[in-house]
DNA sequence: CTAGAATGCTCCGGGTCCGTAACGATCCTT
DNA sequence: AAGGATCGTTACGGACCCGGAGCATTCTAG
């Protein structure tokens, strides 16, 4: 990966921001975005205990984050069949697209110095 | 600036948001980082309704927006002596040590392939 | 000097999120 | 089978934010 000097690292920073605040979709709060991420960049299986834990942050945050990002479609819920106390966080096909054009933006803004 | 592939822009911003979230500091919604990088990277004078011209948003956001960095000393308000309708947006010390710091963080996370 | 435009703020009902604490369901140990 | 531990959710009171509409202040044009 590239180095990115402070001007450039805050210029990307504020272009991909501004790209989020200008469309008319929701923004995702700093945790709801890590989840998503987590969720989609690590190997399962993710836990809310497992990412409240990560986020160093308490379970009922991953509790509503879920509920606001299963509204979306971004991620879904699954009851773990080996213990059923458990909950399983799964990607979707919406949250895919939605990650996969939010690595878009971010290279795309990267590119044009 | 360099290009960023898929897989490494989604973890840098994955990287960038877990270590805002993790500390204690309250963070920043999409609005407010934009408005806060807007203000420290582009030439004055800012406005309330040139802020929201640019974010594509209402005048309240940007209002509340400053309410809430305010408190936070991360921006001040001043009335512009020339018309004294508008209001200027001004940088702060600790917003610009908030700004520096992020961009630390970015570049950071960025080198660490 | 007055009518209109421009600027930013405040108010409103409604929604989301916060942290703490309690709760039901499920598993594990004995 | 019973008691305790673990997991995720819900309840609660309080804080923040939303968009839309209305407001006071200030400037500008006639």
């Amino acid at each position: 990966m590239a180095t990115l000097d402070t001007a450039h690292a805050l210029k990307l920073w504020h272009d991909v921001h501004l790209e989020m605040v200008r469309d008319d979709e929701p923004d995702l709060s700093a945790r709801q975005m890590t989840v998503l991420l987590t969720v989609y960049l690590e190997a399962p299986p993710h836990t809310v205990r497992g990412l409240a834990a990560k986020l160093n942050v308490t379970k009922p945050v991953i509790t509503r984050a879920l509920d606001t990002m299963g509204r979306l479609g971004l991620l879904n819920r699954k009851r773990d069949p080996e213990d059923r106390r458990n909950v399983l966080v799964q990607r979707t096909v919406r949250g895919a697209l939605f990650v996969e054009k939010l690595a878009d933006v971010i290279g795309q803004k990267a590119g044009q110095v």
